[in-house]
DNA sequence: CCATGTGAAGGTATTCACAGCC
DNA sequence: GGCTGTGAATACCTTCACATGG
């Protein structure tokens, strides 16, 4: 299967999978079996091993994988083998929650630079980033800032979208909750909060019924 | 279709359309065409007409869709219909502001109790709604609180969601990046924000070469 | 004997194309 | 004429079962 393209799905359980080895290496293991990372995981065995599959020969029959290994394969294959900078725009409740996350750093993802239109918020520091106006969002390419964060209103996210494209961004992650769009070259995601909370309530029966699930890919 | 299950795709979905209806109808419209909405949400309309397809008969063939009508049954749909209080667990950076988060009103979500275990927070009020001690977290049921969010770190999530459950809560959004599980008839949606901006790279060719899709569905 | 990797089968969701209704 | 609703076709993803390799 080495010649496929890797499916979307997939390629949205691999962080998972990633998670999951940095936890165990922490551990002090050196090897684990897809069958352990499963459960570690809350994937299914053969799930993990056809989603591998796809880009490459990770691990060794009888033994399973080494860890340090895989998650190199994983970070080459998402392309996070190098440090990736990424902006921030809006620095408002959300934004400033997100500057000051440590998570982005197991996946190699660094926040340098964050803009807001309020001149008040301009020149104070949040998490460690200096917040600059976003007369300056034309810098990032030079800066070599491919990845942004959108956390404006609604209402100023296409523009927001639109001047990070024209400074050479290349992936968005939008808050925002509405449809931004922008050239091919550019991918967005779009990740409404409030929607996946809304989400919620249909696999809620008002009688008592049940369905099967219990947890959720995304 | 009347009959059919609805596809998980489709619930993830209808709340993308029910935000397009409620903007449309902010701006006076009456009637709103599969088309139009389409072109709103970034949806394609077949996509739109087979996912109302499968709870009923909203449109009039050659007029489109009464807006309001379809909102309501939209609503109905996703157990939206009725106000649905909803309990914050951990306010550091991001739970607060969630707390002041307005997006959550236009789904009839409402956030009406917060918790932590820092007694230095514990009395203070962030959003409007004053923090409690987690000792506090059974009386959740009394209070018809069904849903809750959890935004304590990794560590603390399996544990924050146990007493959750305990508590008679029903549907659990979490932020913590761990697997969490729960009873069946709990259901747990996990968003790792890190891991969605980790999957951005991947679709960043590092030559240049395109591929097709720009926007995401979530 | 144990665990991977993968064809093949089965299931789910997307896309198309058009009949039917206003 | 315009727009909905939906079977049928297609594409995609998951699950199984097992041959293969250490």
């Amino acid at each position: 299967m080495r010649y496929h393209r890797i499916p979307d799905e997939t390629v949205r359980r691999l962080p998972v999978y990633l998670r999951g080895l940095i936890v165990s290496a922490d551990q002090g293991r050196e090897h684990i079996s897809s069958q352990s990372l499963a459960d570690f995981v809350g994937v299914d065995a053969w799930q993990i091993r056809k989603d591998l599959s796809y880009f490459g020969d990770f691990g060794t029959p009888g033994v399973g994988y080494n860890i340090e290994r895989l998650a190199r394969g994983i970070k080459k294959t998402l392309r996070l083998d190098t440090i990736r900078r990424a902006a921030l725009v809006g620095v408002g409740d959300l934004g400033s929650a997100l500057l000051s996350y440590p998570g982005f750093r197991m996946y190699g993802l660094d926040i340098v630079a964050a803009f807001d239109v309020d001149p008040k918020k301009v020149g104070k520091t949040v998490g460690g980033v200096e917040i600059e106006d976003p007369a300056q969002l034309g810098t990032l390419r030079q800066r070599d800032i491919s990845l942004a964060i959108v956390a404006v209103p609604r209402a100023a996210a296409q523009a927001t979208v639109d001047q990070l494209v024209a400074a050479g961004v290349r992936g968005i992650l939008n808050f925002a909750p509405s449809k931004v769009t922008a050239s091919k070259r550019v991918k967005v995601i779009t990740l409404d909060i409030a929607m996946e909370l809304a989400r919620l309530p249909y696999y809620i029966p008002r009688v008592e019924q049940m369905s099967e699930t219990t947890e959720d890919k995304g």
